[in-house]
DNA sequence: ATCTTATTCTCGACGCTCGAAATAATTAAT
DNA sequence: ATTAATTATTTCGAGCGTCGAGAATAAGAT
C-alpha cells in the first residue's frame, strides 16, 4: 500500500540519496554530492549542515598531496562519520560462527571466531551462545558498543514469516528457536536475520564495481547449494527478498536423496556429499553423509582434473543438475550474470561443459542469449560485505535519513 | 536509480493515490477519499478542486433513493470522468484479434473482432492489419477517438528489449516487426505491448476482490502454456515485469519436442498438441501439430473423464509437467494462489492428482505449505480486464497525476 | 425558526526544494 | 603587494504542497 507523501517523505528520500552517494562513492565535496544526487547546491548545503550538526557526517581533511590544485576556493570533502554508530554482525555457518563489531564507516573494530562441530547447536542453545559472544564484544569495546544500533545475522535456511527465527536450517539445531526478539530485548536494538544466499549476491555486487548495475545471481556450491539474487532495483524471490531455495529445486523426479529428506533436489547431485556419493558409486538413495571433510572434496576435484573417470562423471552430473536448474530459473527471471562461489567454484571447469550444454538446450537462452557464468573463489568476503552493507544502508535509510533538522536556537 | 524528490513528486504521488482509490473503489465522497488515501480533508479539497477543474473527475449525482439519509451536510460523491480520455485495446491471439475502444471510466465504446486462420500474419503484415482496424474504430467514433491517449496491445511471446516488438511469438508471422513505433507515429499516442500471461494474472486480481491482496500466478493451459505473476507490490519476472516463459521451462532433459523447437518443455507435454500426441501414442519427437481443433481437445477431456486409459494417461503426463514446473518455480517465488485458466482449466480435475503429487514431493511445500490451486474457466475476460486496467492505471499515474494545478485567475 | 450534525472549504503556518545572487577562499596576473 | 579570475559554498526569498483548526454549508430534527 502506497503511503501519503509529504515534506517528511521528501526529507527522508533526499537525505537517503546523500547517504547512498557517500556510501557508494566515499567522501565527496558538496559540489560532487549535488551532481551525484541531482539535488541543488542550496539543498546540499542545508542537508549537510544538518547532518554535520548531528555528527552523522564529518569533514574529511583533504590529503595535502593535492598535486593538481585548481584555482578557486578549495573544495572540502565530507564523509560518513565512523563514530556515529556501531553494528554487530553475526555469520553462522555449518562449521563456523563469526561475530564482528564494525563502525558506521564499515571499519572492523573487533571480531570473535568460533569453529563449530556438526550438531553443535543441538547441545548448546543458539541464543545463549550468541548472547554470550555479543556480551564479550561489548565488554571488550564498551565505548563502541554504547553506539550499537543494529544486530544483523547471516543464516542459512528458511525464515519464519516474521523473520524472528528459522523454520528449517541446514545447520542442525539452529531452526525452531525465536532468535531476534530476545536479542532485541536484551540489547535494545533491532535484530535482522538475513539469508546467506542473498547476502552473497549483494556483497558480490558491492565488491566488484563492474557488477554494480548487473542483475546477478550467485550460486554457492559446497556443503549445500544456495542461490541469491541481487540487482540495483528491487528484486523479488521467495519471501519478497532475493533469497531462494534453489538448492532444493527439483532436478529429477524421485531422484537422489537430499539432506533435506526430499528426493531429486539439485543439492543431492551438486553439493559436496552428492558429488562424493556419485563418485564412490554409493546408491543415490543412501542417506547423505552428515559432513564431508574439505580435504575429501578437494581430493576429488584433483582426481577429476587428472582425468579420473568416476570423479569426472560425478562432476558432470553435478554440472548437469546446476545447469538445468539455471535454465529453469531463466524461464522466470533474467539475470545478466551467474556467479558460482564456494568450494565448488574450484570445480567450475569440470562442471562447465554440462552447464553450458543445459543452457544451450533451453529455449530462453536460444532466444535471449546466455548470461555470463563465472567463478568466484572466496565466499566469506562477499557474505560479510553483504551483511555489513545491508545493515549500514538500512541504518542510513531507516534511522538516520528521517532525522529532522535541529532547528537553530539563538 | 532513485531520483530527487520535490514538491512535484509529492503532488504526483498523492494525486496518484486519489486516482488509485477511485479506480479501485468507484466514486467516493471527499471524506471517504481522505480516509482511503490517508490525506487530510484540506488536501483532498485542494486536489479534487484541481482535478474537477481539469475535467478529470466529475460530480456523481447521488442516487435519490437515499433511504438512510443522515443529518448534516450531504456528502457528494465524485468519480473519474469517463469522457476525460479514450484508449484503444488490442488483443492478438493465435486464432482471434480483438480491437476495443474504451473510455477513461472503463466503459466499452466500440469493438471489432476478427477470426484469424493459422499463419495469417505470414500473408498479411501485422502492422497494416492493426492500423486499418484502428482507423475504422476512429472513423466510427470520431469524438471519442479524438480523446485517444493510449494504445495497449496484448501479445504472446518474447518482447524485444525496448518493448517495440516481439523477438518470438507463437502467433506465426507476428514476431520480427517493429510494431509500437509506427503506431505511435501514426496515432500520436504511446503504444505499449503487454505480455498476455501477465495481463491474465493482473486481470484476475481485478476481477476477484478476494485476490486483490494475493500473490498469484496464473497458468494458461491451451494451445500454449503461459504463466503470469501479479501481486499488489512490485513483481519481478523475466524482463522486470511479471511475465515469464514458464511454458518453455524444461521439464525433462531431451524430452518431447515442443513447438518452439526445443525438447522437453512443459508445453510439449501440457499444451493441447502435447496431450493429443501422448493420447494417440504419437512418438514424442514428432513435429507438433500446427493447430489443434478445439473439438478434438474437448473430446479428449470427455474420453478421459469417462475413464479412457490412454486419454487419462496423457492428462497425467500433462499434470506431472505442470506440477513439477510449479514446484520448481516455488523454489524461487512464493505465490499464495495458483490459477489454471484456458481450455485446460476444464481438465484440471484430470491433472490435479499429478500436480498435487509433484507439489507434495517438493521440499518447499513440505516446509511452507502448498499454494491454493484452482481453475478459472474463462480467460478472455481477465485478459481484457488486465489490459484495460493496466492502461488506465498507467494513464492515471503517468499522464494525469503529474498535471499541475491550474492557478486561479482573476 | 432554531438547533444539531456531518461534510466541505478557507486560512495561515510549516517544511522542503530551487534559482539567483552574495560570500568565501584560493591561484594567477599585474 | 594588490587585484583579477575562478571555483565552492552559503544566503535569501519564492514557490508549492501538506496539515490543523476553525468557518461555512446544507441538510434533518425539534
Amino acid at each position: 500500500m502506497r503511503l501519503v507523501t509529504d515534506s517528511d517523505t521528501v526529507r527522508r528520500q533526499n537525505r537517503g540519496l546523500v547517504f547512498s552517494a557517500l556510501r557508494t562513492a566515499g567522501p565527496l565535496t558538496r559540489t560532487q554530492l549535488a551532481a551525484e544526487t541531482g539535488l541543488s547546491n542550496a539543498s546540499i548545503t542545508a542537508i549537510t549542515q544538518d547532518m554535520l550538526g548531528q555528527a552523522l557526517l564529518t569533514d574529511v581533511p583533504d590529503e595535502p598531496s593535492a598535486e593538481l590544485r585548481l584555482r578557486g576556493r578549495p573544495a572540502v570533502r565530507i564523509g560518513l562519520n565512523r563514530h556515529a554508530a556501531a553494528l554487530a554482525l553475526i555469520e553462522i555457518d555449518v562449521n563456523r560462527a563469526r561475530f564482528s563489531l564494525v563502525d558506521y564507516g564499515g571499519t572492523l573494530i573487533d571480531r570473535i571466531e568460533t569453529n563449530l562441530i556438526p550438531g553443535f547447536f543441538i547441545q548448546t542453545a543458539p541464543l545463549g551462545f550468541i548472547e554470550e559472544r555479543l556480551a564479550t564484544l561489548g565488554q571488550r569495546n564498551p565505548l563502541e558498543f554504547a553506539m550499537l544500533r543494529r544486530i544483523a545475522i547471516s543464516v542459512q535456511g528458511i525464515l519464519d514469516r516474521e523473520g524472528d527465527g528459522l523454520t528449517w536450517s541446514p545447520v542442525a539445531g539452529l531452526a525452531g528457536h525465536d532468535i531476534a526478539p530476545p536479542l532485541t530485548e536484551r540489547f535494545g536494538v533491532p535484530v535482522v536475520l538475513n539469508k546467506r544466499g542473498r547476502l552473497l549476491a549483494e556483497g558480490t555486487r558491492w565488491l566488484d564495481p563492474d557488477l554494480r548495475d548487473a542483475r546477478l545471481i550467485t550460486i554457492f556450491v559446497g556443503s549445500t547449494v544456495a542461490m541469491g539474487m541481487s540487482a540495483s532495483g528491487p528484486v523479488l524471490g521467495r519471501g519478497e527478498d532475493g533469497a531462494t531455495e534453489f538448492g532444493h529445486m527439483n532436478h529429477v523426479p524421485n531422484g537422489a536423496l537430499c539432506r533435506c529428506g526430499t528426493r531429486g533436489c539439485i543439492e543431492a547431485y551438486a553439493a559436496d556429499y552428492g558429488v562424493l556419493r556419485t563418485a564412490y558409486s554409493v546408491p543415490e538413495h543412501t542417506a547423505p553423509a552428515a559432513q564431508v571433510p574439505a580435504a575429501a572434496y578437494e581430493d576429488l576435484i584433483r582426481r577429476a582434473q587428472q582425468g579420473d573417470r568416476t570423479a569426472t562423471q560425478a562432476f558432470n552430473l553435478a554440472g548437469r543438475a546446476i545447469g538445468y536448474g539455471i535454465a529453469r530459473l531463466l524461464a522466470v527471471s533474467d539475470p545478466s550474470h551467474v556467479i558460482i562461489v564456494g568450494p565448488g567454484a574450484r570445480a567450475l571447469g569440470l562442471m562447465r561443459p554440462e552447464i553450458d550444454a543445459a543452457l544451450a538446450a533451453s529455449f530462453v537462452c536460444r532466444v535471449n542469449g546466455t548470461p555470463e557464468v563465472r567463478a568466484l573463489r572466496d565466499e566469506s568476503e562477499p557474505i560479510f560485505m553483504g551483511l555489513m552493507m545491508e545493515a549500514l544502508v538500512d541504518l542510513d535509510q531507516t534511522d538516520f535519513a528521517p532525522l529532522a533538522a535541529v532547528s537553530a536556537r539563538a
